[in-house]
DNA sequence: CACTTGACCTGTCCGC
DNA sequence: TGCGGACAGGTCAAGT
């Protein structure tokens, strides 16, 4: 799923849907989805849920003890809620680990490709993951400015642009939408080498990021396939994205066919006629 | 260092 | 209708 505002949404139904409730259970069928020992697991029983975070792509529950729940959900991972006594679809056939909580609420991990995973981690630990020790800044706090911007992407001048935003540690949360949408409104190519762009084409940049990622969290993320918020409902930025999924369709600023190429190894979508 | 490829998995779609 | 191949929101390891 689920680059940022996907995984924003979902912390916001979060923490409206399970926040204080103690974990009853935990139930997986998949070990790889679920890599945590038993002892592991017994800490984290009867212990309530005291926030839960986002990080780049990856959400943070906290528990009361100090540990917390680390989840990614890489390509198809969902986190859907089921409310006590609602109807649900969920269990179905993707569905890796279900944790019930004592008031009735189901948060079940489903995740089609098991690509995903739910680890139960001290403080400690979660300091040490390399994943998170890593992570480049967060595009939509109040830190990240252009100048901000500028110094990290520069440190890979010898890779294209789309490469560099997809680098998790250039910056956090962007993934092939978002990065596809971001050099369109930029007016830049994707496979422009880093080292060619000049100080405006980066301040746009800067500004198109930021501006399609807060786009995309007013219309609860892009659903594909499988994305889900907490709630169970898709999100709708790619009804009006300008170029992601639309090869063969006209650009919606100049009516040129926008194009499908490769670039770092991802289908990659762009307007031949405003980007340069 | 930086790029590409393959691996991890399942499902869908497209062409023959 | 069936079958093979390509491809899909992400990251990591290994090779060049």
């Amino acid at each position: 799923m689920p680059e940022l505002p996907e995984i924003q949404t979902i912390v916001t139904g979060l923490n409206r849907l399970i926040l204080h409730k103690t974990i009853q259970s935990f139930d997986w069928n998949w070990a790889k989805s679920f890599p945590n020992s038993e002892a592991a697991v017994h800490s984290a029983l009867n212990r309530s849920v005291t926030g839960v975070r986002r990080r780049g792509k990856a959400v943070l529950l906290d528990l009361d003890n100090g540990l917390t729940l680390l989840v990614h959900l890489k390509m198809t991972g969902q986190l859907v809620v089921q409310p006590p006594d609602e109807e649900s679809p969920f269990p179905d056939r993707s569905t890796r680990v279900v944790i019930r909580f004592t008031d009735g609420t189901t948060l079940y991990f489903n995740d089609q490709r098991k690509f995903g995973w739910v680890k139960i981690l001290t403080k400690e630990e979660l300091a040490a993951q390399p994943f998170l020790a890593s992570l480049g800044p967060e595009p939509l706090s109040r830190r990240f400015t252009g100048d901000h911007f500028r110094e990290r992407l520069l440190r890979h001048r010898e890779t294209t642009v789309k490469a560099a935003l997809l680098n998790q540690t250039v910056l956090a949360g962007i993934g092939n939408i978002y990065c596809d949408e971001a050099l369109f409104l930029a007016g830049i190519l994707p496979d422009r080498k880093v080292k060619s762009l000049s100080d405006q084409e980066i301040r746009r940049l800067h500004r198109s990021l930021r501006k399609v990622l807060r786009i995309s969290i007013e219309l609860g993320g892009s659903t594909r396939r499988n994305y889900l918020s907490a709630e169970g409902v898709r999100g709708h930025y790619l009804d009006q994205a300008y170029v992601y999924g639309r090869d063969g369709e006209p650009c919606r600023t100049c009516g040129t066919l926008i194009r499908k190429t490769r670039v770092a190894g991802r289908g990659t979508h762009f307007c031949p006629h405003c980007q340069s």
